[in-house]
DNA sequence: TTGTGGGTCTTTTTT
DNA sequence: AGACCCACAA
């Protein structure tokens, strides 16, 4: 099977139409349509408007998927177009799939709805069928990152650039970004030409024309030349442009400027074309989103409907009120405001801790808690709760923690399933078994399991294929009809290309039995045995994955089918039993929801990003301001923020000062669960910090039974008694280094704040007064620190 | 050819 | 601290 032929209902589109409405579908459009029930006002409008471009600016938790959905069915139902005259584009797998879902709900199936998927998707559909015009052949395939920048660094090594100067991660990056503004090599200005040592415009044309000649796209391409397409042939974009009557986008907000072409294209014939999304959640600018999509809809589409959303069914008003009051930091925003009918409801809560251990230990006890439930919330399942961080190293603390009290818990996003080494080494012997003239898979496989097969060896290989101008499996064959191989190399390459002429000879039974070739391959190449003799730690877990993929092969009909699938699909499916808390980052939490959320990690530097301001400035944190509007409205109950003073950084203790969003929150709608004033930052705008007069004041440190036990050990040990140095302010910069508990901290403090939790003895080293002094004291309950009141 | 030790870098992630 | 990558030695 080949998927781009199945996919000719474009060629149906030639079939007559009905004109007008059918007499059924009169008599539905005349009275109310139940599929209507339920929707407000302002989704009904959304689902109505259909004379013209829409906007559809819908806040979180609004119900824009209904929204959506219901405008897809209506569409149908009054007979405005057929199902495969409909163009829906969403940006995730998931997105597209929810949206089948319902509609498929609402309407007894989605069966026609060919045109619904991603923005790739769609493309490679639409590019299968004019590949030739952009030098393809219709069966392109389609390269994942890593052969990508296997790609990029074998063009690196023959343009002699020191690639360790110029990395090609670097190159990939840029070529990518260039793509996401829809620039063909000849197309990127020339102010971008000092790009990556002035090579780079240079080398995006040799890596194009190296596409071409492998025949495959990577994943900008595919939208890059069905965009090139659409300018180069007007006839062929006039086709496509009367065959979608209508064209829905989600997540608009999050289109680049190819997708902006792309859509813009297709829609300027009939500008039937309904946007939705948000500009408070645009978080993805560093891939080359653009806000100003959204924003300049209405002056690109003259004369659309804007229709908001604002109603929220998803949040109590406290959460609303503190994402909207953050959100409101923003400058340039559309505007929406929130509201729900909702009364009741908990109050977003704020702690701080310690450190990052602490924190750990303090969500999980509170996770445990409202698991049995407490005084405010019922019992909850752990499916309901989730922590948002902002970076994904941060949740190792969280799976430490969880992994030691036995708290089950599920990270989402992390590597995905076919990104995994052990998966993408299978398919690539899948791939070459189907296609002998695969190169990329051929080199990814050649020498893995080990078959003494190194540099020396593949360059032979890949000098003989060159010179006969055959692919590098023939290329080896024939080095082994030469001889040109010795020793234990030699015998294993044989079995290698035995091996794979049998099994390329067994794709081509007719109906075989993919299954049971997939085992054998993986069996026979000595693939399975690679792992099976592997005694490290995860070999167990890769020898799983690769069952987990043999079992995936059961919905295809063949191994064709579902390489084709899979390299658009790269979600991982696996969903394992049982109730879990899913840790995950704030970017994946996006279209998400939770009774209860926790937010950890809120510290200048951390959250904002330092990288994120540091790089694009005011707009970067206008971006770290909408992913903290993201985090707060995941929440439906209960949303806790917290934040530490300090945290291990590339190994290093380094001081936190709270997130300066957390001086945006309202502090009428914030419960304060630390005492005030424990951290110098104090909460803001929510509970400035006392002065330190009242904290020293406060601060009872000499009555503690710590202090008294400091003092025996001292004398015990015959050194001199800590000191007592009551109200006086400790200049930080003086601070060589301090030790709180059992924890040294090196370091040098040119602001900040030093605290512990109850009962870690504290000690302060000077160097700059003199000799060095130390000063020591105890954290007790009412002043868990700050400033070192000695 | 393969294993190891030192040097470098460190946000977010979909297709 | 920890992952990754490259250069070098066995």
């Amino acid at each position: 099977m080949n998927s781009y032929d199945e996919n000719d209902a474009f060629e149906a589109a030639a079939a007559p139409q009905p004109a007008g409405l059918s007499l059924s579908q009169r008599a539905m459009a005349a009275r109310p349509a139940p599929y209507m029930d339920g929707l407000n006002p302002a989704q009904r409008a959304a689902v109505e408007a259909m004379d013209g471009p829409v906007l559809m600016l819908a806040g979180a938790g609004t119900g824009k998927t209904k929204a959506l959905t219901t405008r897809i069915v209506h569409m149908l139902n009054t007979g405005r177009a057929n199902p495969n005259e409909i163009l829906a584009v969403t940006f995730t797998n998931k997105a597209a799939r929810e949206m089948k879902d319902r509609v498929g709900r609402m309407m007894g199936g989605a069966d026609g709805m060919k045109w619904m998927g991603t923005f790739h998707s769609i493309s490679v559909k639409i590019l299968r069928r004019h590949a030739e015009l952009v030098g393809l052949k219709s069966n392109f395939t389609i390269l994942d990152t890593d052969d990508q920048l296997r790609l990029l660094k074998q063009l690196i090594a023959a343009n002699s650039i020191d690639e360790k100067r110029w990395p090609a991660r670097m190159l990939a990056g840029l070529i990518d970004s260039w793509k996401n503004r829809a620039w063909t090599p000849e197309k990127v200005p020339s102010a971008e030409g000092s790009a990556y040592n002035n090579r780079g415009t240079e080398l995006y044309a040799q890596y194009q024309k190296r596409l071409l000649d492998l025949n495959a796209t990577d994943f900008g391409d595919l939208l890059l030349h069905t965009v090139t397409i659409f300018q180069t042939h007007p006839d062929i974009l006039a086709q496509y442009q009367r065959w979608f009557k209508f064209i829905l986008v989600d997540e608009y907000q999050d289109t680049n400027v190819a997708q902006y072409l792309w859509l813009r294209l297709l829609a300027q014939a009939h500008k039937n074309i309904c946007c939705v999304g948000d500009d408070d959640q645009s978080i993805y600018g560093w891939r080359g989103a653009e806000v100003g999509n959204i924003l300049r809809f209405e002056s690109d589409f003259p004369g659309c409907h804007v229709v908001r959303l604002e109603q929220n069914y998803r949040s109590t008003p406290h959460i609303l009120a503190s994402a909207s009051a953050v959100i409101a930091g923003n400058s340039g925003r559309l505007g929406k405001t929130l509201w729900t009918d909702e009364t009741e409801g908990e109050k977003l809560r704020l702690i701080g801790h310690w450190d990052g251990e602490e924190e750990a230990r303090w969500i999980g006890d509170e996770v445990e808690a409202l698991q049995r439930g407490t005084r405010h919330m019922d019992p909850h399942s752990l499916d309901d709760m989730a922590i948002l961080v902002r970076a994904s190293h941060q949740m190792r603390a969280f799976e430490d923690r969880f992994m030691t009290i036995g708290l089950p818990y599920r990270v989402i996003g992390g590597p995905r399933f076919y990104e995994r080494a052990e998966i993408r080494d299978a398919m690539a012997y899948f791939r070459l078994a189907i296609s002998p003239a695969d190169d990329l898979a051929f080199e990814r496989i050649i020498n893995t399991p080990k078959r003494g097969l190194g540099d020396k060896a593949q360059q032979s290989i890949q000098r003989t294929a060159r010179d006969g101008g055959m692919p590098l499996l023939n290329g080896a064959r024939r080095l082994l009809g030469d001889g040109g191989v010795s020793g234990k190399g030699a015998g294993q390459l044989r079995a290698f290309t035995e091996g794979m002429a049998r099994w390329h000879e067994a794709t081509l039974v007719p109906d075989y039995n993919h299954i049971t070739l997939a085992e054998a391959i993986l069996e026979e190449s000595g693939y399975i045995a690679m792992w099976q003799n592997d005694k490290t730690l995860e070999a167990p877990g890769r020898l799983e994955n690769l069952k987990e993929l043999v079992k995936a092969l059961e919905q295809f009909e063949n191994l064709q089918g579902f390489l084709e699938h899979v390299s658009l699909i790269m979600d991982n499916t696996t969903e394992e039993q049982g109730a879990k808390i899913s840790i995950m980052t704030l970017h994946a939490a996006k279209g998400l929801e939770f009774p209860a959320v926790f937010l950890p990690g809120w510290e200048d530097g951390l959250f904002p990003s330092q990288r994120s301001m540091d790089e694009s400035g005011k707009k970067g944190l206008e971006e770290e301001r909408r992913l903290a509007y993201v985090g707060i409205t995941r929440a439906e109950k209960l949303c806790t923020i917290s934040f530490a003073a300090n945290r291990r950084v590339y190994g290093q203790w380094q001081s936190q000062l709270p997130s300066r969003f957390i001086d945006e929150l309202p502090s009428a709608h914030v419960d304060i669960l630390t005492p005030p004033g424990l951290y110098g930052g104090g909460f803001g705008a929510a509970a400035p910090a006392p002065k330190l007069e009242e904290r020293v004041a406060q601060a009872d440190v000499y009555n503690s039974p710590g202090w008294r036990r400091m003092q025996d050990r001292a004398a015990q040990r015959g050194t001199s008694q800590p000191r007592e140095a009551k109200n006086t302010v400790i200049d930080l910069a003086a601070v060589s280094s301090f030790t709180i508990g059992d924890r040294v901290f090196h370091q040098k403090f040119g602001y900040g704040t030093i605290g512990g939790i109850e009962g870690d003895k504290l000690a302060v080293e000077f160097d700059k007064a003199g000799p060095k002094h130390v000063v020591a004291g105890f954290v007790t309950a009412a002043d868990q620190s700050h400033d070192l009141p000695f």
